[in-house]
DNA sequence: ATAAATTTTTAGATAACTCTAAAAATTTAT
DNA sequence: ATAAATTTTTAGAGTTATCTAAAAATTTAT
């Protein structure tokens, strides 16, 4: 069985708002999502719901089924392999790889994306640092994860991905090269306005709370 | 300006039509080419000559604008620079690339297909043979290149195309190891059937009349 | 030149996805 | 607990691309 790009928008749309707020998702959250109409997202949610893609019940939220749950991890992994493609081959910067991706990731062929993904050597993680899931829908997981707010002072780690993915933040974040892999040391906090210093490249920067909430760091052990 | 999928699609069928014809190209055609109904193609050919993509006069075909020649390369461009992709990146066999293509061909960037050329090499042929389309438009040509069957005995050349395109062709030369850039000699042709006798690889191979008139040769000099 | 065959167009319908406006249900505030 | 505000659904309509069946135009054959 084969879905329309919208029907898949949806999906992944649903997939992502639900874990973010793990309850089901309102038809209004939906529509803000995939900018359309309240009434539009009624209407394709009752569709899927009747292909046994997403559960739904009147006024109370969609959630996925299992089938739609495969649907839209494919699709994310589609995307996140054509990021790393762009990123690694084309020489694209992180911050201008998601328009097009959105593009690609709806390419219907297992064949493509699994010869993608062996051609990129199997990545375990997109250039914004998220997890790519595998062939059978499981994400890599990282270890000692936490937001660059959350280390303490004198703390040591690597950037490994952002929270936050508008151009804005990442084209803020490539002006500084906070990019993903690179060495970063917390050196002191402004209680002022809970702004930081950091040394990066050997030389030290001061970042404010929002990016500091915004940016995921693997400790150093 | 963007257009559907199905319009470039239209458009597409419309040029190579055109350029097998070289005349206004019929309802009927395009309807066989692009497997779908006459009336639907008069549909859409209004829809198109209304945005001066296509001239059309009832009952009398259609022909493309300079615009609908411009986007009708511009596809044929970008399929072929993703087959050249698929077949030298990633190991698909060249019979087995075309449907992916017809989905890639459509991708809106530019920019992708730009960086896509770089990173193949600016390639001027495609796997099978055809020429590449420049950004600007211009097909690569070839000099001396006959078919196979306008060979003399003892003549020698090398592959560079093939006029049948079909799945069934293209697993038969690969069989037989007649691939582009294989280097040939005729040795012989029998009068009965003028099916011919060729030297590939160091072994000589006997075909038939239908594939001598389907291979593209570029003569030794 | 006219009838028959073929091609092409028109008319009317359908399916997917979207929208606006109004009605219904739910949540929130008093 | 009930009124007000908000959310969600329904109803009806528009767009794109398609189809079938019938009408119109063109081409071919005698």
């Amino acid at each position: 069985m084969s879905y329309t790009r919208t029907e898949e928008n949806y999906l992944k749309a649903i997939f992502s708002l639900y874990n973010k707020e793990n309850k089901a998702v309102s038809t209004n959250t939906i529509a803000k999502k995939l900018k359309t109409k309240p009434s539009s997202v009624t209407d394709m949610v009752k569709k899927l719901s009747n292909k046994d893609l997403v559960k739904y019940e009147k006024y109370k939220g969609v959630t996925l089924t299992k089938k739609g749950t495969d649907i839209a991890v494919t699709i994310i992994r589609n995307h996140r392999i054509w990021e790393v493609f762009l990123v690694e081959k084309l020489g694209y910067k992180w911050d201008e790889v998601h328009e097009i991706a959105e593009q690609l990731e709806h390419i219907k062929s297992d064949e493509l994306i699994d010869r993608m993904d062996e051609f990129l050597d199997n990545p375990k993680f997109d250039p914004h640092g998220d997890p790519i899931p595998d062939k059978t829908g499981k994400f890599a997981e990282r270890k000692k994860a936490v937001l660059l707010s959350e280390l303490e002072i004198k703390e040591e780690g690597i950037i490994v991905g952002v929270k936050n993915t508008s151009n804005d933040f990442l084209q803020y974040l490539e002006e500084k090269t906070l990019t993903i892999g690179k060495e970063i040391k917390v050196t002191k906090e402004f209680e002022f306005d809970k702004s930081r210093n950091l040394v990066v490249n050997e030389r030290v920067i001061t970042i404010s709370k929002e990016v500091c909430n915004n940016l995921i760091i693997e400790k150093r052990p």
